[in-house]
DNA sequence: CGACACTCCTGATGGC
DNA sequence: TGCCATCAGGAGTGTC
């Protein structure tokens, strides 16, 4: 699934061909990816708009169009971005394909249609309050980080996907900084000893550029906007991994349920 | 406000 | 072999 890494693989390699683009046409396949709007009323709003600069906030991308806005684009579990010099075949999970005057088409395919398409006022405002702090960011220091988990109950794990809280770290990623960090998923944040916070600070940032200097994971349905998979589901050392012996200390990987999500660690290097 | 359950989706998986 | 229930999860929403 798309976590940070993933969306910043593919906004780089957007970066690199859509600015300048203007949008001549526009077919939204699936009007759930645009609800509440209807399909012909997002094509006539884009038709026509350069994209200027591609960038992105925690897992969302966004086009930023010559009109000001953005176009934010979430991918959610399953969705890909394809960038291709021609028109693309017809495939069973396209939901939107976005014509561009060079001749290129951005397509938006989605197996499982959690991906959302719209477009939002540029400028942080909207964000405030939605997504926290940007983790390979110079803001997200470990005493930010320590400040945003001091005094809480619930487990760090879901903290750490708290996108209000940090933007961008997803169930892969958490799973792996805890490991690195050597903290159990079920310690609250509030039980964390500075220590502890500058490691997870650490590991956060680690694996979030590991991934990236990857390519991102290609777990499931992840490719980048060529069709490439990462290679990071290769490096994970506990995600997916339960039943192996840790790299570490060769104890079994555990898999348990923390904040409704499948969890991996290592019992003896993440103790209680 | 914090914590947590529920919901949306559909392909994959497992049990019988 | 076929059918059905269950699982996977990011983020928005609702509840206590």
């Amino acid at each position: 699934m798309p976590e940070l890494p993933e969306v910043e693989t593919i906004r780089r390699q957007l970066a690199d061909r859509l600015p300048g683009r203007r949008i001549v046409a526009v077919s939204v396949r699936d009007p759930l990816l645009v609800a509440p709007l209807a399909p012909p009323d997002v094509a006539a709003d884009l038709e026509g708009r350069t994209i200027v600069r591609v960038h992105r906030r925690g897992k969302y991308l966004l086009l930023r169009l010559d009109d000001g806005d953005d176009l934010a684009v979430h991918l959610r579990m399953t969705g890909r971005l394809h960038h291709s010099d021609a028109a693309p075949e017809e495939e069973r999970f396209q939901r939107a394909v976005i014509g561009l005057d060079d001749g290129s088409h951005l397509t938006f395919s989605d197996q499982r249609r959690f991906g959302r398409l719209w477009r939002v006022p540029a400028g942080p405002a909207h964000w405030r309050g939605r997504v926290g702090v940007e983790p390979l960011g110079g803001a997200f220091t470990a005493a930010r980080l320590a400040k945003l988990l001091e005094g809480r109950r619930a487990p760090v794990k879901a903290s750490l996907l708290d996108q209000r809280l940090i933007a961008g770290i997803g169930n892969i990623y958490a799973d792996e900084a805890l490991f690195t960090a050597r903290i159990h998923p079920r310690r609250t944040g509030g039980s964390l000893s500075p220590q502890e916070v500058r490691r997870l600070h650490r590991a956060i940032r680690a694996s979030l550029r590991a991934g990236i200097a990857a390519g991102g994971a290609s777990i499931d349905s992840y490719r980048d906007t060529l069709g490439r998979r990462g290679t990071m589901q290769d490096a994970l050392r506990v995600h997916l991994h339960a039943g192996e012996p840790c790299r570490r200390c060769r104890a079994p990987i555990q898999k348990i349920r923390v904040a409704q999500r499948g969890t991996y660690l290592c019992p003896r290097c993440q103790p209680r």
